[in-house]
DNA sequence: GCGGTTGTGGACGGTTCGGTACAGAAACCT
DNA sequence: AGGTTTCTGTACCGAACCGTCCACAACCGC
């Protein structure tokens, strides 16, 4: 065997992520990343590849967080719709605290609508995160908490747009009140109550 | 006097508004723009000083844009109701065809919190296209079109946050059928009959 | 037609970029 | 403890970057 790596590859992770988050992919340079991890040049590339994979697998890793996030959220309460309405009103909370929106939504911007690797985990996610929110959809319509005459997929995605719309607003400035008021009206839109 | 340029300004400033419309700030680089141009790099140095100049001129110019055609749609039809409906319906329509999204959303979610003259731009803008929604959605209470127990004010925010969330999925790949839907549930939402 | 003035585009330069090579250090196994 | 293997950070590379400069061309007023 041989040396260990003295430095934590998650904790490297995270801070990559920071970094990708506040200024994009393009706008981040390697010598912002080793600032940004604290490691050389030379650990980063022995570690991770290159910029590319760095980035891939910090947005991997953030993917993977908010769907279990997300799972933590929508299990919140006695009722699917509980869950919907916390899922929402956190999502909105987490993008209004500091400027800096939703790192999904800015690599999904960013990228565009090239053929990249990151579209493939974006589309994946987004797909995942749809189905599943359709699901609760379906569960409030059948506990009689929402409007059963709706297309739950529609609703899915009406809601993912919405938090869409959140997470870009949010990138600038969105008072926290703000962002609470369009959760209710979307949620009120689905026939809550 | 002396030779006059050869080609038209605001042409040019079309041609780099899609380059950069298609890549972003960051990535798209001097020699982009000129085979996009068509212009070499002493004319459009000489035109425009920099890039950055160039990328916030061919913003002021999407926004101008934007805000007239906004306002046109706005117009459309004998009711307050009819214009907005117009207005998100076209949106959508807009950001379905091709897959580039809203530039200006793209320019939002780039720039980030930066403090730099894009921002200041953009903040404007959204500024006054919120009011001047609200304006819209106030008549349209008034014409008994829409719930009167609304805040206009929070009406148009929710109507901004829908047609932002969908330039961002228009970004990649969004049936146009179902961004209609999410206009038309959004325009339910807000007592639309 | 001719001088003066401005547009034009390619050549050039300094800087920064992403990525590699390498020398030294550190830790594991025997 | 020694050998070996991996990690670490720096020096370095070619390429691409943004921006400048300059020789030439094109047009206007006279």
């Amino acid at each position: 065997m041989a040396r260990p790596r003295t430095f934590d590859l998650e904790q490297v992770l995270d801070a990559a992520l920071e970094a990708f988050w506040k200024r994009g992919y393009s706008a981040t340079s390697m010598a912002d990343l080793c600032s940004a991890t604290g490691l050389g040049k030379g650990s980063l590339y022995q570690a991770f590849g290159d910029k590319e994979s760095l980035y891939l697998a910090a947005l991997e890793r953030y993917l993977n967080g908010a769907a279990a996030m997300s799972e933590e959220l929508l299990a919140v309460g006695d009722t699917p719709l509980e869950g919907l309405r916390h899922w929402l009103e956190q999502m909105a909370h987490g993008i209004c605290a500091d400027n800096k929106g939703c790192f999904a939504v800015n690599a999904l911007v960013e990228q565009g609508p090239s053929d990249g690797r990151a579209c493939e985990l974006l589309a994946n996610y987004k797909q995942g995160a749809l189905e599943r929110l359709a699901e609760v959809v379906r569960a409030a319509q059948a506990a009689g908490q929402l409007d059963a005459a709706r297309d739950p997929i529609e609703s899915a995605r009406f809601l993912m747009t919405l938090a869409n719309g959140l997470a870009v607003q949010g990138r600038h400035a969105l008072a926290a009140r703000d962002g609470q008021a369009v959760v209710r009206m979307g949620l009120e839109s689905l026939g809550a109550n």
